[in-house]
DNA sequence: CGGCCCTAATTT
DNA sequence: AAATTAGGGCCG
């Protein structure tokens, strides 16, 4: 059933592409397919949809099991500003992370989609701060070696057009338990997956960063988006060939 | 020194 | 539960 509904999935992805391109002509050529950042889930998965961000968030974990998001070159370069913090997302009805969880846990409340990533656009900004899009992150690792990874992707959506990234939490050995009364599950480590179209190729890179302190830059942490898949059995870009993601060109990721 | 990642205490 | 206020540390 899963199967076919991926399928027909694929078709009417493959159709609008071709609709597209009788429309807009050849140079449309270089457009990836709408939701192309959106990785293989479930029927039994609750997908949020958000202005900036899509994300799976998971009952039992009570931490996302994906976020994924688009990140154009004008979206990394804008600065709009507001006074958020951190809520309950209306679109999730049943019991979630909140606040309390994660006060005096030692565990910072560290977004999967940046804030910074979302600079364009107030209410996308207002969401970002939805419990949807937060995991316990270990402190020197949230300010050190994520927020540089994080860094590096806006720099990299600079140089190019758009990325399309989704990280999430992954679970080895439950090593840090749970935080709060709601039994928040801390995270052993984070990954996360970038794709990027640069010449009519698809390229792709991915991080994965110990949930410890963690302060090296961006490279130290580089691994391809196949290994991320077979670390949490997930297929990340549904829609990329294999070859894309077998492998990193340091050529094109500057 | 600004930007980005936050925390905690207090008030509503 | 959320808004307000005040503050810290790291890095390019």
């Amino acid at each position: 059933m899963k199967k076919w509904l991926l399928i027909g999935g694929m078709v009417v992805v493959a159709a609008l592409t071709v609709g597209f391109l009788v429309i807009k002509g050849p140079e449309a050529s270089a457009a990836l397919p709408q939701d192309f950042e959106l990785p293989e889930y479930g029927e039994d998965e609750d997908i949020v949809r958000h202005l900036g961000y899509t994300a799976s968030y998971n009952h039992g974990t009570l931490v996302p099991d994906w976020v994924a998001w688009e990140l154009t070159r004008e979206e990394a370069k804008a600065r709009k500003e507001g006074q958020f913090s951190f809520s309950r997302d209306p679109d999730v009805r049943f019991p979630k992370a909140s606040r309390e969880d994660y006060s005096r846990s030692g565990w910072d409340k560290g977004h999967m989609a940046p804030r910074a990533d979302m600079r364009w656009d107030l209410k996308a900004l207002e969401e970002s701060y939805y419990f949807t899009n937060i995991c316990p992150q270990d402190h020197t690792m949230n300010s050190g070696a994520w927020r540089k990874i994080e860094e590096w992707c806006r720099s990299q959506a600079l140089l190019h057009e758009r990325l399309y990234i989704v990280c999430g939490p992954v679970f080895t050995n439950h090593r840090h338990g749970t935080i709060g009364e709601g039994c928040v599950q801390v995270p052993d480590a984070f990954f996360k997956a970038v794709a990027m179209e640069n010449g009519g190729e698809l390229h792709t890179v991915g991080f994965i960063v110990d949930n410890s302190p963690q302060t090296f830059s961006p490279r130290h942490y580089a691994v391809t988006v196949d290994s991320i898949e077979t670390v949490i059995s997930r297929n990340l870009f549904p829609l990329a060939d294999e070859a894309a993601e077998a492998s990193i060109d340091w050529n094109v990721w500057k």
